[in-house]
DNA sequence: TTATTTAAACTAACCGGTTAGTTGACCTTT
DNA sequence: AAAGGTCAACTAACCGGTTAGTTTAAATAA
């Protein structure tokens, strides 16, 4: 119940302050982000930053937990209910790619995280990473019991798939240079989705079958 | 010509500092990494950095583009000659991947820069970033024409070869943690080159035939 | 002499964080 | 209903620590 309210408008400011710092986070890093710039682009004053969220630590990592709630929530939405171990890995990278392709700012923060070597390291590994790798190593195997994948070396597929999705959205800025299009454009990510999708398949399937 | 002081000689001064540098952007950033900090690990005296390296942006520049000639002529240098473009395709990822591993901070200051937009771009795409993707681009090419790989979009498929074999250096730190092992260990390296090339290998060539 | 190097003090700017005070909606009490 | 009080939300101005970059004076080597 918000008991003081100034004027009319107030799509909550708390709200505003979170979407921005992820966005300048995301772009300069923890270090790379000012204040100063996070509060004008939330339209609010500098000191909110601080009402809200203690200091910028905390604001980052509320950031990241935001980021990681919508993340997981998102990743057991989409669990495929079907018997064929290959078609499950397929959705499980598909959800996994249009979560990327939802939250463009994601991987940018999650590598940052990766690069040095962060106290967040630990909870972050712990309550979301560590789940969603585990799962999609849990499907590889089942599906080269099930003689649907070939039988390969299960976390580093895992790797690689996570890797080969990712890496296109981390570094979609520069990729789009070298392109010379705009590789997060709707279209450019269908056809993405589509050629990883189609990579996948004929780097995991045994010869000459098909998973259907 | 070393001109300084001590009897013994420096190891070049200049190229010290060059080191830590690169070490302290890469674990940083250019806001994160501190002068200070690079100096000590050095061993010079701070003011040194302004004496070789104009200011921060300078040494920063001069680390990337140190790191980007090394990367060229690495490069440059291990280009298969044989006639079969598919043979030069998993030459020219495996020559990557060995790059990769023998300079393990130039996939963090890449992705650095690819993530914010910053003003480096344009030469770090024009000089290095471009030609590499191009040749990648023009082998899968040549390999589709000769029947050797499948007919898929060779600008995707180079994204993916060189997104899955940065990003496993790239994320090191953060993989480890999952894996809970040390991912940079020559062993787990050997590993991983040996599992992407066969995941590459088994993604690129039709149904039922090898290169060979 | 001249180029390189150190140590140390210094400055200017920047930037995270604080503070004192204001505003306005809602809640009494009269 | 008028008057007064309360509290969360908010602001402008400021504070103090940090850090990039400078300067100075001295030392060392070629």
């Amino acid at each position: 119940m918000p008991r003081g309210r100034k004027k009319q408008e107030n799509p909550e400011t708390a709200d505003r302050i979170l979407e921005a710092a992820e966005n300048y986070f995301a772009a300069h890093g923890l270090a790379g982000a000012r204040t100063e710039e996070i509060a004008s682009a939330a339209r609010v004053n500098k000191a909110m930053l601080f009402y809200y969220f203690r200091n910028k630590q905390h604001l980052h990592r509320a950031v990241l937990e935001n980021l990681f709630r919508q993340f997981r929530s998102s990743v057991y939405a989409l669990r495929e209910k079907t018997d064929s171990p290959g078609r499950r890995l397929l959705a499980l990278a598909a959800g996994y790619f249009d979560f990327l392709a939802a939250h463009p700012n994601y991987p940018r923060l999650v590598q940052r995280e990766a690069m040095e070597a962060s106290g967040n390291f630990k909870w972050i590994v712990g309550d979301y990473l560590d789940p969603f790798h585990s799962e999609v190593v849990r499907t590889i195997r089942a599906g080269i019991a099930a003689r649907e994948i070939r039988n390969i070396d299960p976390e580093h597929t895992a790797f690689s798939i996570l890797g080969m999705t990712t890496s296109y959205f981390a570094a979609a800025p520069i990729l789009s240079r070298i392109a010379g299009r705009d590789l997060l454009a709707p279209k450019a990510i269908a056809a993405r989705r589509t050629a990883l999708l189609d990579f996948l398949e004929h780097g995991l399937i045994p010869e000459g079958e098909t998973i259907r």
